[in-house]
DNA sequence: TAGATTGTTAATCGATTAACAATC
DNA sequence: TAGATTGTTAATCGATTAACAATC
């Protein structure tokens, strides 16, 4: 079964709906009708239905959904059980938080590397990790081929750095530079955390906190 | 001139415009066409325009927008000409970072206070800020007024600080605990940055990269 | 003036919601 | 069987794109 043709506006509520599922499968519920599922998650009933449809049928008419086999299954489409291999680029303070706080495994990645183009950083260790300079690049990525990198770097090397780990094989970019790198070369998925624009949307709705008291 | 009606989908994108305007304007550039700021963007002219058109005519037919003009115009939409007070609660790793990391003043906002639940950790200083014991939670706020809520904490505390804190006065919360809290208050915003979330989808985009040789 | 490019209205497209027959 | 709730089709809604008259 093909999973393309998956609106991103779909893709980018399951990682929602599996967090949803687990927490009430951790408190120990086994079933729930779209209905309720909804009522939880501020969302309608007929959202959740076409959702999950474009993945196949995981309810039961007239029970529900099993929320143990929707935990599994919302799991393998987003492939959380997987082991995606992950470098990091950038040890500065959020490289270093994001390295010891983001539980890897469970998001069906493994932080196998973490660089630093400042020599004087290399041979710490962050996250169980040796920090190594960029000179290893290239030996590294060989014999490791890891997929995804993640970038915690001034926005002003971000550009170059992306193309280059494109030739290296990376396939995936987590981008937490305040630019939003180009990348060409297709099949090459970009998700960026621009702290700042999100920081930014809570100055706007502050600043229009009383618009509505103040319309026309 | 009320901003309300304005669609979440265009607030959303307001940031970047912002972000593109202001480097374009480093690099010298003193004007530009709705048509090139797409091409750099990859959006549509169309889109621009209507877009900036929410917020009044600040381009002029013939000659396109003055990024000076236009730059200040978003900026004072988003409100980052203001000093909105942010405190951070949970000065864990990540929490640390983001005290560190961010430069504040450049999003219209100013962090003044630092809270831990961890007595052992007040005292210490985090981006220029002794952190403070959660004791200390209701006088700081009465004299301080902070509009804004940073939540580096573990899901498990998540929805009940958010409820104390709305109590206290706090009407924005930038929130980074894998947890969606829930406001029923009214005119309270909530920005949720569920890091689990956004590398979820990179793990989605991997594991179905071949989706679309594979179909039918 | 002629050319360029906006502001704005109309057309299209896609996503969300509603409805209901299918079925457990 | 009767009741509940899904899967799925149809209707609505909103957002994006196209078109073009207004105007600098």
């Amino acid at each position: 079964m093909s999973k393309k043709g998956i609106s991103i506006s779909v893709i980018k509520r399951l990682p929602r709906y599996y967090r949803f599922v687990g927490e009430l499968l951790k408190q120990g519920t086994v079933r729930i009708s779209s209905g309720e599922l909804a009522e939880k998650m501020s969302l309608t009933a007929s959202q959740i239905r076409q959702d999950l449809n474009c993945f196949g049928g995981f309810g039961q008419q007239g029970y529900g959904y099993n929320l143990q086999e929707l935990h599994e299954q919302i799991g393998k489409i987003l492939g959380v059980d997987q082991s995606y291999k992950a470098v990091l680029i950038g040890a500065g303070n959020l490289g270093r938080a994001i390295a010891t706080h983001m539980n890897f495994k469970e998001y069906g990645c493994d932080l196998v590397g973490i660089f630093d183009s400042d020599p004087a950083k290399a041979g710490s260790v962050v996250a169980g990790l040796k920090v190594m300079p960029v000179s290893e690049t290239e030996r590294f990525f060989k014999a490791e081929k890891p997929q995804i990198a993640i970038l915690c770097i001034p926005k002003t090397a971000a550009q170059e750095l992306a193309d280059k780990l494109v030739s290296l094989g990376i396939t995936a970019f987590w981008n937490f530079s305040h630019y939003d790198i180009k990348i060409t070369h297709k099949d090459v998925a970009v998700e960026n955390v621009h702290l700042g624009d999100s920081i930014m949307t809570l100055a706007y709705a502050l600043t229009h906190a009383d618009d509505d008291k103040a319309e026309e």
